[in-house]
DNA sequence: AATGAATGAGACTTCATTCAT
DNA sequence: AATGAATGAAGTCTCATTCAT
């Protein structure tokens, strides 16, 4: 039941062009052509053309994941494994989205804003995974510490996804291991988050 | 004795202008008001908007960093904290720069080339200081594991600078510290990589 | 009812100025000024410059003329006269135009083709002139050979209007009636044309 | 001989590209590159573009062709072949020349000037090698209206031989023998030209 | 004599946006 | 509600010309 309205058909091809060539070098024009809707209706909806970026973080798709479903219980390695590629898959399904917010956060909050939000959203993820999957008996700084490194780890690798032509999974698949066996390591050391117990 | 010629000058404005607004945002014409040139002379040097991009990508300043100069022995997060503080502070010194490229990576494959190069050698640079501090007796494996990690998170929280208002150092500080600890629980375990026997 | 549009007048200003000046030295805004139009109006109707000068061919007055209106029966050098008359009216209303394509034929083939095409049609139209108030008497060489050479003379005439300051009209009468004379000396002679039969 | 001069690669440039592009169309810069000059020197030799265009109009070779060089006594078509076969040669080597003299007359009184001038020599010297070739014994409006007929046609051929792809010589050919043929025709009827007696 | 830097007017073109219908 | 005509500001870039050396 995908929306094919006239104004869906136009943000997802504002969408592709934004992530195609940036905001400020596409058209209205373009992206009324792509939609295949006459070019007074791009801005009978949106009346500025700075609206359609904001539509479009609004209808931003919800990244939420439930750890349990990526969580092998007392398996570290494997649950964050889990996690990244479920993240992977995510986001080649909105590989051009990804990248146009990175492209437009300098320049407009709205997007900058949504961008810092996601990155929140992440690392409370992988810290629930990383708690979920070794049962709490991990220090709540090392699990902060292992979650913004992760974070930061994946987010940077899907930014330069288009960079490096993609990155090659198994090399990161080490990067991911030499955590989990860092973090299995420090088990029982220091004292588990409050909201652990 | 800082080059003051027009064409400079005109690199300058051009540089502060696209790291405030993006490339396609910015006109020529206030790039050359910024420089207090008459408009026709930021083309006669640089005949194309473009070409400006490729200068400041040329001009890009050499990040190579002794790894001498950072790394204390024997004491491994010493010294990578060594080295991400000198990190930082050139950073700081082309804050812009920085995001301008990330911004553009997409659309100029000059840039995009440019960035992923600074990406290498920026692990590279990573490798050799945590091999001179612990005096190669790690896996080639961990080395380049907590390499890629940190050359990422790094990265990341460069490319992330203005959007979270300057990601505080001291929450950086303790993913690098994780990192240094785990890097130092496995000397030992692991053959090190054939270069460091 | 002359169509009044905006794009006629355009059109008109356009045929007036690339007449004048000749295309290159021709400015857009020059053109939307004289038609009375904003300057955005001209490049909303034709997007480059050089599709005026298509549409300008594309909108060239069909030449053609009926034999059977200009030829006296058996009074050749009549008949042709009466046809260079006729040209010579009709050549006078779009001097302008005229000239323009002469001067942009090397330029652009748009322009080149329509020229050539006119010229053949011209010689088509002398031949049938001929044929007509000579009837049918006269080789077919004889024919093409006159037809070609007052093509040739009417269309470097009306090409040289301009320089000459107007090529004494009484001149030409001479050269026509050499050649209907040339023509009436040989009917006869050699084989008509099979058409003719 | 040849003058090697800059000045001289400067003018021989100029030729080369207002014919290929037009006067307009043609950048100075672009003539001191193909003379292989600096920039300046261009307008150093000639201060505004237009003195190039009056200068190579002054550097206009002298067509003027000896009637006793192509003239064949008795023979008048054979002496026309010759005439024109002359023409054609002379034409071949300075075409872009006379191009550029057409596409700018309009424009260039200098240049109107020139091929008015040059037309009426034209003229002059198909009468002499007619008067040449027929002894004199033609009334002297027939020789005014074939010289005036075939100066036409000649010209207009060369003017036309860029767009036909060059004007098969074999069908001009037979325009000229009728000519020829309509003059000897004519031979003794009505009073030679008071200067042929 | 010769040159390359420098200039500024202005060319073509694009485009977000408005508006009448 | 929807549309395409219309607009004008502004953008990139070109180029003849000047000028200091």
């Amino acid at each position: 039941m995908t929306d094919d309205s006239a104004k869906e058909r136009i943000l997802c091809a504002a969408e592709e062009l934004f992530a195609e060539s940036g905001f400020e070098a596409t058209p209205t024009s373009r992206i009324a052509e792509r939609a295949g809707v006459p070019k007074g209706l791009v801005h009978y909806y949106f009346r500025r053309k700075s609206d359609l970026l904001a539509a479009l973080v609004d209808r931003l798709p919800d990244e939420r994941i439930e750890p349990a479903a990526v969580v092998v219980p007392g398996d570290l390695a494997g649950s964050l494994r889990g996690l990244v590629g479920e993240l992977d898959r995510r986001f080649t399904g909105s590989l051009g989205l990804s990248h146009l917010l990175w492209r437009e956060a300098d320049t407009h909050h709205v997007v900058r804003d949504a961008l810092s939000e996601r990155f929140q959203q992440l690392v409370r993820l992988m810290r629930s995974v990383i708690v979920a999957a070794t049962g709490g008996r991990l220090a709540g700084a090392d699990i902060d510490n292992a979650s913004g490194l992760l974070a930061r780890a994946v987010t940077h690798r899907h930014a330069t996804a288009r960079h490096t032509g993609d990155d090659r999974p198994a090399e990161f698949d080490g990067e991911l291991t030499f955590v989990a066996n860092a973090l299995s390591a420090r088990v029982g050391k220091g004292k588990p988050p409050a909201s652990a117990v």
